[in-house]
DNA sequence: ACAGTGCTCGACCAATCGGTCAATATCGGA
DNA sequence: TCCGATATTGACCGATTGGTCGAGCACTGT
């Protein structure tokens, strides 16, 4: 069945694993995460893998099929990725500074696979799977809003705020630095665009404290 | 030349404008903003603007012009739209509140040019055109951090912050929130998803006064 | 050595792609 | 009314698309 291993296949001395599909999911994972679906040819993808584009189709029934393959293995190795960074260990403030930080590293260091599902969840005209790309988000959202409440009830954060909210902030500040990284790079003023843990820090810094001095609080007007 | 007007054209009793030229740009930039560029085909262009194929020829030379032409547009009104966003009247937690409010909303009032033009910043493959897409972005940046600056040398807000980091916090949560919209909608504890205003009315609280309740300050290890 | 089974491939298919072209329709100015 | 210029079109092009097919290849169990 699948259990042959360490021939020798293409002309490189990659050989091991699965051998064949996942190969081909390989390639496709590198080509989809670059370039659209319609932007990618099977015949791009065979030559890519090393094999012919009939061979594709002896392991997947068709584009879309491959295509959803590797969304589903993307968003899996994304989500168990993401999770990762959650631990709700000490402070809620520590914890705070450590899922920003272990967050958007994830984010940076797998960026095919962040891409991939990104382009997902933004695509309005051919929702192929948003599931998919939608559990991974619940389940960093309710992990991140579970610490919030956490820290609420302790007394560590304040309580006139929505958790929910303040996980979006978060996430978002974190997805926003990953998607606009190259323009923030070459925007004069912007020092922190090579430094996601300093970009974090700081983030999660003036969450904490906030942007008013702490001597006048009540000035503004409505 | 271009003069004419008031003709019937197609079937529908649209035909005003500028005729011909618009009505192809108004259908591709329709067509382009809900799918990626080769997703697009010219039949489709020419089948939504009612005229055959070969005429949009005459007035683009091929499809990457048609395309560029069709972003450099968008980029266009987006960033006059969303730099009517910043007017420094009166005091800065004003302005804030104020700016994060209209940016949002612009952003939520033309969802198709905003989605053509971040499509292009997160495309690495066909590097078409950022520069439209970046200048746009540098434009509402430099506003932002500008307004910052001056509400720190008025000692409105702390001075110990980098302003160009909030402002990206800042523009992250709206472009995080406009679009992740379609999944926190339906995810429960949300309930700020039909409800932009309160969200930016909440997130600029939040910068502004911080997580962490006033009385503890210096409670955190590091 | 044989048969069976999955794996791999070149050749091929209809459909669609972006793009061309020559012919026609429609116009404003003289 | 005629003319030159612009607008507009259907028919057509070669190339590429996703997908099929049948014939070989490589392997395992007997």
């Amino acid at each position: 069945m699948l259990g042959a291993e360490g021939r020798i296949v293409g002309d490189l001395p990659l050989a091991i694993e699965g051998e064949g599909r996942q190969r081909i999911l390989a390639a496709a994972e590198k080509l989809f995460s670059d370039k659209a679906f319609d932007a990618v040819s099977m015949n791009a993808i065979a030559l890519q893998a090393g094999i012919s584009k009939a061979n594709i189709y002896h392991y997947f029934p068709n584009k879309d099929a491959l295509y959803l393959a590797v969304l589903r293995a993307a968003s899996q190795s994304l989500r168990k990725l993401l999770n990762d960074a959650v631990d709700a260990h000490g402070a809620v403030v520590d914890v705070l500074r450590h899922f920003a930080r272990c967050h958007l590293q994830a984010l940076l260091d797998r960026p095919e696979l962040v891409r991939l599902v990104w382009r997902e969840i933004l695509e309005k005209g051919a929702p192929r799977a948003q599931e998919f790309a939608e559990q991974g988000f619940a389940d960093v959202f309710s992990a991140l809003v579970a610490v919030l409440e956490a820290g609420q009830s302790r007394g560590e954060l304040r309580v006139d705020f929505d958790p929910a909210l303040v996980a979006t902030l978060l996430l978002g500040a974190n997805v926003f630095f990953f998607q606009s990284r190259d323009i923030l790079r070459h925007y004069p003023p912007i020092t922190f665009a090579d430094d996601p843990a300093g970009y974090d820090a700081g983030i999660v810094e003036i969450l904490l404290r906030g942007l008013i001095p702490e001597s006048s609080i009540d000035t503004a007007s409505t």
